[in-house]
DNA sequence: ATGGTTGAGCGTCAA
């Protein structure tokens, strides 16, 4: 027997800021579990209270001052897993990972928050795009080296863009970080460490696809210049189970929201 | 080519 299993992921830019939204994400889209980005919480501040709140009664996160933090609120109890590495050795709280224990057999997860990687793309020039791409080969390298991985998910803002139809224009943003080659063969590269994108698998590969859009735009929906930076992954085993996905793309107008809308997929597990 | 906006938390830095 499998379950349906829903599995959302948002970069939300600050919980506390934004916490009451999570109402919102759960009024449309039902997860069973949410992936959060960007917390910008110490885990010492974490709203204890905000998970139990919208149904969630149990939690991991791991969150620093101001920066980066990641969460992951579930409906099915979960283990936090500790066998990740400290990516790049910076301590700086872009990836939780914990098993799911779902009733038809356990499900891992992994919920990333990639770097952004800076505004210049060159890694001699710009430390933050070097700390980028390191970050993925780590763990492309990190994944490549373990047996091959079943009844896995891996979600996240990975901060790239990796085909041509998830940015607005590719040949305008092939020097843009997000979606230059050595960022999409590096994003594809750990992909192929055996996931299957389970959005694509239900969009054509020539249909455009965002999750964001700049706050930096007068009109995010008239300009329309978006990025597909946030995934969820599945592993092939799962492929078969995948019922649906929803880019909750109206979330981009509530009232005082994240630039990245949320993502959700659902299986049978 | 440039600038445009937001969050954390009080300087600017990061995105």
């Amino acid at each position: 027997m499998t379950q349906r299993l829903r599995i959302a992921t948002w970069n939300i830019n600050s919980l506390r800021l934004r916490r009451a939204l999570l109402g919102r994400l759960v009024e449309a889209l039902d997860p069973d579990v949410i992936c959060l980005q960007e917390t910008k919480v110490p885990d010492e501040l974490f709203p204890a209270d905000a998970p139990a709140e919208f149904g969630f009664n149990h939690v991991a996160f791991r969150g620093m001052k101001s920066y980066n933090g990641v969460a992951i609120l579930s409906r099915v109890p979960l283990s936090p897993l500790t066998t990740a590495p400290d990516w790049c050795g910076k301590g700086d709280c872009r990836h939780i990972s914990v098993m799911l224990d779902v009733p038809s057999g356990p499900v891992e997860l992994h919920n990333f928050y990639v770097p952004a990687g800076g505004d210049i793309p060159d890694r001699t020039q710009n430390a933050k795009f070097a700390h980028k791409l390191d970050f993925v080969s780590e763990a492309t390298l990190w994944f490549a080296a373990r047996p091959p991985l079943t009844r896995a998910v891996l979600v996240g803002d990975l901060n790239i863009a990796p085909l041509e139809h998830d940015v607005w224009s590719h040949k305008q943003l092939l020097d843009v970080v997000s979606h230059t080659p050595p960022e999409t063969a590096g994003l594809l590269a750990w992909q192929q460490t055996r996931f299957v994108d389970a959005v694509r698998h239900f969009v054509p590969a020539d249909e455009k696809l965002y999750t964001w859009w700049s706050y930096r735009n007068r009109d995010w929906r008239a300009s329309n210049r978006g990025r597909r930076l946030d995934h969820i992954w599945v592993s092939p085993d799962l492929q078969d189970g995948l019922v649906g996905q929803t880019i909750l793309t109206d979330a981009r107008d509530w009232p005082q929201t994240s630039d990245h809308v949320p993502v959700c997929v659902e299986m049978e597990a």
